[in-house]
DNA sequence: TAGATTGTTAATCGATTAACAATC
DNA sequence: TAGATTGTTAATCGATTAACAATC
């Protein structure tokens, strides 16, 4: 689809950051600025100015100007459509407890070009959260095959993750995001990324600790 | 307090590593199993086996048995030490919204030498939470001069998480967790990790896309 | 013009992986 | 013993940063 102008290789370092470059650019965006130069968006996360340079060389349709930097507008559009936040991607969340109603309410997902389209629980509590339905898990099958959906969200507890990782991957599911603090046992064709929430706190803290000594 | 017995130097990319061994050893340990290896633990997290063995070298007080592996507790505990989660942290949390809900009900920072010991917010809805105070937020200053704690979580929506981070720095705190989809401004010394599970999401995405290109 | 910023090349730095001898 | 695993050295690979000429 997007044939880039020049065939300049995208790092997987420099893929890592795009998001919060995107994230960055549409904030600068919101508050009506219209150039935004690499040192300044550095500067906001904490990059080195040169490593921005060169991660929106890759990207950029418009070479940044010198002395004023790139349009904003410019920008957010190149962002979005290298990422390909303009499509539009559907996921279903299994595990509506807490986590999983924050989940189904959290309107970021929206301009990153993904939804959660159904919730699916054990024992549903509530008939919708959010405006989409939660639906009790043995009609997960017959709904993923229904709607060709390929991500599912894992938002039960540790124990249970492993089957529900199961039946996620017998009815189609090629990606998975898995909020249960455990490695999940799947098929080397499955994309799975844990997010270990605690784990993630803990290492700030452990930086924090570094620091003092 | 710890001293190494080689001065191995731990390599930053090990350092994040680390934490996901924590978790996997942690689950090994509740299953009863008695010995690990590096082949396994690579195998659950989908990583080299090599750098595995690299990192635990590191930190572990007693070598690997050829054939066998690591005896499970004693890593455990080797892991535990070396990140410090033996000892603990108090953290606040402003936002006690949807997602401050969550963070002070979920369990699992206790294993990690957190916990989370009040929220604040503008307007407190409920007394307590999971046992914790909920206090104003005018509170807070106050609060934070008095307990010492130096570790603030950001749960308020995107627009107001620059006033929260100011007022938190203003009042003492080291280190940041951000869950608001922005970058604070904030001074060199302060420590902060940005939690963006939008772009986390989309991450994932992006690289189901990609294979399938 | 002077100064800030750009894009790119080359040098440095750091991390991963391959290879291998040692061990139980 | 044979085989699985260990720890470590050396080679490769990838990512960051320094340096600089070009531009508005």
């Amino acid at each position: 689809m997007s044939e880039k102008k020049n065939s300049l290789i995208i790092l997987k370092s420099t893929l890592g950051r795009l998001p919060s470059y995107y994230c960055e650019v549409e904030n600068r965006l919101a508050r009506g600025e219209e150039y935004v130069s690499s040192t300044t968006i550095a500067d906001s996360l904490g990059l080195n100015p040169v490593q921005v340079r060169k991660d929106l060389a890759g990207i950029s349709s418009e070479p940044g100007r010198p002395k004023l930097g790139f349009r904003v507008d410019r920008l957010f559009e190149d962002l979005k459509s290298f990422l390909g936040y303009n499509f539009y991607d559907e996921a279903v969340l299994v595990g509506v407890g807490a986590l999983g109603h924050v989940l189904m309410q959290y309107g970021g997902f929206n301009s990153y070009g993904l939804g959660i389209v159904a919730g699916f629980d054990r024992e549903p509590h509530d008939k919708k959260v959010a405006g989409k339905p939660v639906l009790p898990i043995d009609q997960l099958p017959s709904f993923l095959k229904m709607t060709q959906i390929v991500i599912g969200i894992i938002a039960v507890p540790a124990p249970e993750a492993q089957n529900v990782a199961d039946l996620l991957v017998k009815s189609g599911i090629k990606a998975i995001w898995n909020f249960a603090p455990t490695s999940l046992n799947l098929p080397d064709n499955i994309l799975v990324k844990n997010e270990n929430l605690a784990a993630s706190l803990a290492a700030l803290t452990t930086e924090l600790r570094r620091r003092k000594s």
